[in-house]
DNA sequence: CAGTATCCCAAGCGATACTG
DNA sequence: CAGTATCGCTTGGGATACTG
């Protein structure tokens, strides 16, 4: 995983969307990995406890510790102390706002392996308040829906039309 | 980047949601990696060829290498050989319609990117064939419009509602 | 151009154990 | 339960150079 900076001492040439300038490169900077990914998983699942999810997960303990703590700086999760009546107080790992933004993305690529996939049935479920699931949708900033994934380019410059 | 698997060798007590049986930790499985999400960016940008890629993103030729070949394999990318007349064929790599499908989710966290991150302005947007941008939306399976990504939760069992 | 080949080093992993 | 500590091993990344 590579730092987000511009690759090229020398700055000519090239590069027409240099990655410290692209707001995708900056998202793939704090997701992209595998363990973040999975992690997010299991904090949507509800599953906050460092063991529980060192076990769900078979992550080493070492790397989650360190990748908990890189979501907590990063604000994905936050580190709660949370105390049951009359028991010790536990720590708790919960989806910040910022971590929730990413729900979206997430089922965009739940969606995706389904449909491209597809290695038999998905045992997870994004879903609303009342149970019903979630999907994502493509629409185009005049509110008309993609048809035609094809068609669909990235483009250097800010958002226009 | 972990394997998919289960992770344990005993399978009681817990794992409510074992990494092989979830969409989401197999799409994680393929694209859980920065390298592979930044070359997706690369070819939706157009670019397709080795030299190319490896100067936009500063990726040791030796790890692009094995990632382009990777991703092909996967169907992410097509590997053609295209001939200018008159010239020597050269390879190119083009988004299959697998890759493309990923479109949705490099939007999704484009946008969270933009509304989360906001390290100053994207020089990259995802434009629709007549130059308009597109974003992707949240929505219920019954059709209603997400508000609110609080009440969103992961949950164990194949969709239903 | 489009890759291989090489070499070195950092990071990840797995196991296990120890502390509060 | 929630970590930190240690350790050996393996993988992958980064840099550079070489070849068709």
């Amino acid at each position: 995983m590579p730092p987000v900076r511009s690759p090229a001492p020398d700055p000519v040439t090239r590069a027409p969307v240099p990655l410290d300038a692209c707001a995708l490169a900056r998202a793939i900077d704090v997701i992209g990995d595998a363990w973040t990914l999975l992690i997010l998983r299991e904090a949507l699942c509800g599953v906050e406890r460092f063991d529980a999810m060192q076990a769900d997960l078979g992550i080493p303990r070492s790397v989650l510790a360190a990748r908990l703590a890189r979501m907590v700086e990063q604000g994905l999760l936050e580190r709660r102390t949370y105390r049951d009546p009359g028991r010790r107080g536990r720590p708790a790992y919960r989806l910040t706002e910022k971590g929730r933004g990413l729900v979206p993305a997430l089922a965009a690529l739940r969606q995706w392996s389904r449909t491209h996939l597809a290695h038999g049935p998905s045992l997870l479920s994004l879903v609303d308040h009342d149970g019903v699931c979630v999907e994502t949708r493509l629409v185009r900033a005049d509110g008309q829906a993609v048809e035609d994934l094809t068609a669909i380019r990235a483009r250097a410059g800010p958002p226009v039309g």
